[in-house]
DNA sequence: ATTAGATTGTGAAAAGTTTCACAATTGGAA
DNA sequence: TTCCAATTGTGAAACTTTTCACAATCTAAT
């Protein structure tokens, strides 16, 4: 169960989120070919994703909604709550302070902070944004699960040395910086920029 | 040349962000090696991904900084500029128009739209919101490359055929649905729940 | 001129991922 | 009960991506 790859894990994300569709429509059941469909894949994609986990179908049946459901919350982790500090509270940073889909699934901002005084104090949706000289005192007293950073590329390394030494298990990394941390934390990087660059060279090669 | 994967592109847009650095630097030539230890890759993945396009280096060398950035920035299309609009002005919206890293790389946001009157009139550092009504007309009037899609995500379907329609050559797409578009249109899709779903995973899993 | 050291470019091997195809089940109809 | 249609789970095949390994080439030093 060691060896799953990223890309699966992915699709099993979306899954959820179809099988969550269809917990709500009432659905009581599904099949891979329909789980394909809306993940733009192919059935045999689909199970064979589920398969590392284990076989949770009914032949000539298909999936229990509500039960496939709850494996694929189980798999993921999501059933607990994760406690998000998210530091840099700019552009980037308030957007994911504010994005109400991540509470919806457990993960939980409980701080933002920043350097620039005119950012400090304010409040985001009931978040107070503290002078990110308070982050490592913070994290000693209240402990967290993952740091998002939303700063500028020069300071993200020394935040990154901050939040894993603070005991967070995971970092979601918004500066275009290659982050070195211990290799008890998770590092996953996103960059805006990239992507508008794959669009580039897409539109130009059809 | 047709088949050069996604990854490859990736990662040659990292290389270039690298390669600008030591441009600024001032270092005239750099080997494959300086390159995948900045990008977290091998040697051999560098000279791999740059051979699809051609040989730029000299044995026992390197490549030379500058002349790599421009073929790099020419093979992924970032001589010229792009006209994006963006499409839903909330957290995720706003971050996009007011994220400075884009006009720097030649994606220069030209307009953003919304059907919220309290959003509609407002100014993001320069741009005006402009109510999603007019967007059809002004795509007339104003062709665009790409259309950025933040709304939420029962709105973006219809505003991915109105970009379609109105002649956008790719979408980069923030809700969560699969849009369904013609086949001249490209498609990026960034999911930020699924990236913090996929961290989950990764944490209860070493 | 020769040699030594560095480093590219690339075929071939290895590793990883997706697709195929079919036996094994299941529920329902006849 | 027996048969039929649907659909899973999975080994094997096909395809894709990464890594290996080494000849080819370049500069600089002697």
């Amino acid at each position: 169960m060691s060896k799953v790859s990223e890309s699966t894990i992915r699709r099993l994300s979306l899954y959820l989120r179809f099988l969550e569709e269809f917990e709500e429509q009432g659905m009581a059941t599904v099949s891979s070919e329909a789980l394909a469909k809306l993940g733009g894949t192919t059935s045999a994609q689909v199970r064979k994703d589920l398969s590392f986990f284990g076989s949770f179908g009914k032949r000539g049946l298909g999936y229990s909604v509500s039960e496939l459901a709850a494996t694929l919350r189980d798999i993921l982790g999501l059933e607990e709550s994760y406690g998000v500090v998210v530091v840099g509270a700019g552009k980037m940073g308030s957007a994911m302070v504010l994005y109400g889909g991540f509470a919806q699934r457990g993960f939980v901002v409980k701080a933002a902070y920043d350097i620039d005084p005119d950012a400090v104090g304010r409040r985001l949706d009931g978040v107070e944004v503290r002078h990110a000289d308070r982050l490592a005192g913070d994290l000693a007293k209240h402990p967290m699960d993952i740091g998002v950073i939303a700063t500028p590329p020069d300071a993200a390394q020394e935040v990154a040395d901050q939040l894993s030494a603070g005991g967070i298990k995971a970092i979601l990394n918004f500066a275009p910086v290659r982050l070195a941390v211990p290799d008890t934390v998770v590092v996953k990087n996103v960059n805006l920029a990239l992507e508008l660059e794959a669009l580039s060279y897409a539109i130009r090669n059809q």
